[in-house]
DNA sequence: GATAAACTAAACTACATAGTTTACTTGAAC
DNA sequence: GTTCAAGTAAACTATGTAGTTTAGTTTATC
C-alpha cells in the first residue's frame, strides 16, 4: 500500500532469522526432534528467547520450516522434475544416457549427509507430524517413482521400451537405488558406500535387458 | 550349584515380566522411544515402578528387549534364512517358484503394521542405539540382501541365471521390494496398498528376462 | 536527541519424566 | 505361623524443557 514502506529495518531481523535456521537445522538433523532442545537451538544460533519466539510461533512450526529449507538445499526434483518429464528421447540409446544420468545425480544426493538424515527424522517423525507426508509426497522418493512412472509411459508410448506397465518398469529401475538408501543410508550410520559409476551402468544394462 | 534350587517361586515374575514386555512393545511401537514414558509402560503393564526397574535396568535396557522381541515375532530370516541358502533348484521353473515364494512372505511381513512400526523406530533411533545396528543386520533387511546374494552366487554357479555379478542381481530382485517398503511403508502413515499376486509374477518374470 | 523497531539477559511458570526410597502387603513353602 | 521372595502405593529427588514475562539495551530513522 504504502509506497514508500520498505520494511528497512528487517535486516537484522532477516539475518536473525537465518541463524536460527541454520542453528536449529544442525541440531535437528544431529539430534532428532525430541533430543533438541529450543534452548540448545537458542544459544546455537547466539538469539535470546524472545527473539527465537517471535520468530518461530513454536517448537513445531520451527521444524517444519526446517525440514523444508533443508529439502531445498537438497535440490530434491530439480533435475528430476525438469529433464525427465520434457526430454525428447527418441533411441535407446539414448534412453541408456538420460538414465544413467538420472542415477548418478540421485546417487549423489544420497551421498549428502543431510540427505539420509532428513530422510531419517522424517521417517521418525512422520506419524507425528502429518503434514511431512504431504511435503514428502511433493519431494522426496515418492515424486522420483512418480516422474520415472510418467517417463517410462512416454518411453513405451514411443516404441524405445517394450513393457506397458509403467509402475512396474518404474520400480524395477527404481528399486536398486531404494536399495541402496535402505542398506548403505538408512540402515547404518557410518558413511555410505555408493556404487561407482561402472556399477551403475552394469545395473542399467540389466535393466534395458528386462525391459527392451 | 544347587541341585535342589529350581526357581519355583519365579511364576509370578515370569507373568509380571511378559506384561511389562507387552506394554512396553505396544507404546514403543505406536509412540516412539521418547514420546513413551516408564510411568505410561507401568500404568499399562499393570504394575509397580519397583517390579519394572527390578526386571530393566533402565529404560533403554527395556527399548533393546523390545526391539529385539519384536523381530522374533516378526520371525524375521525364519524362511529366508532356512529354505533360500539350502533349497536345491535346478531349472529355471524351480527358480521362478522359489523367487515367487521368497516374496509373496516378504510381502505379507511387511503388511504387517508392527513391522513398519519397527522399522520406522528402528531407523529413527538408530543414531543414539548403536547397538540397533547390529541386531538389524542379523534380522532386518540387509540379511535379506545378504541371503539373496548368496543364493544368486549358487544359481549362477549352477548355470540357472547368466549373470555372475551376485549383488547386482540381488538387488535387482530386492529392489522393488525396497521400492514398496520405501513407499508405501515407511513414507506414509497409512496401510500400505500391496502388490497382489500377480503383480509379484510379473516382477519376477522382469527380473528373470534380464538374469537368464 | 526523540522515536520505535528490534534485540538482550535472566528470572519465572508449569509441567513432564527417569529413577529411588520408604513403608507396607501378599502368598507360597516349610 | 514363620520365612522370604515378590509385589504394591505413594512420596520424593533431580533434572530437563516449552514457553512467558520483566526490565532494560541497542540501533536505524527522523
Amino acid at each position: 500500500m504504502n509506497p514508500t514502506t520498505p520494511p528497512k529495518f528487517s535486516q537484522l531481523r532477516q539475518e536473525k532469522r537465518s541463524q536460527i535456521l541454520a542453528a536449529a537445522q544442525a541440531l535437528f538433523l544431529a539430534n532428532g526432534y525430541k533430543r533438541t532442545s529450543m534452548e540448545a537451538i537458542r544459544a546455537a544460533a547466539d538469539v535470546s528467547k524472545p527473539t527465537l519466539y517471535t520468530h518461530y510461533a513454536d517448537k513445531e512450526a520451527l521444524f517444519g520450516d526446517v525440514v523444508q529449507a533443508t529439502f531445498n538445499q537438497l535440490g530434491f526434483g530439480r533435475f528430476t522434475g525438469a529433464h525427465l518429464e520434457t526430454l525428447p528421447i527418441q533411441t535407446q540409446s539414448e534412453l541408456r544416457i538420460v538414465l544413467i544420468t538420472f542415477i548418478t545425480m540421485t546417487m549423489q544426493q544420497i551421498s549428502d549427509s543431510n540427505y539420509v538424515a532428513l530422510l531419517r527424522i522424517v521417517i521418525g517423525e512422520m506419524p507425528y507430524f502429518p503434514n511431512l507426508m504431504s511435503i514428502f509426497r511433493q519431494n522426496g522418493p515418492t515424486r522420483g517413482l512418480a516422474i520415472a512412472t510418467h517417463f517410462f509411459g512416454l518411453a513405451y508410448q514411443q516404441g524405445i521400451i517394450k513393457v506397458a506397465d509403467a509402475d512396474l518398469v518404474a520400480r524395477l529401475f527404481i528399486g536398486p537405488i531404494a536399495s541402496y538408501i535402505l542398506t548403505d543410508g538408512l540402515l547404518q550410520t557410518g558413511e555410505p558406500k555408493l556404487p561407482d559409476s561402472a556399477r551403475i551402468e552394469a545395473h542399467i544394462d540389466l535393466f534395458l535387458k528386462a525391459v527392451c
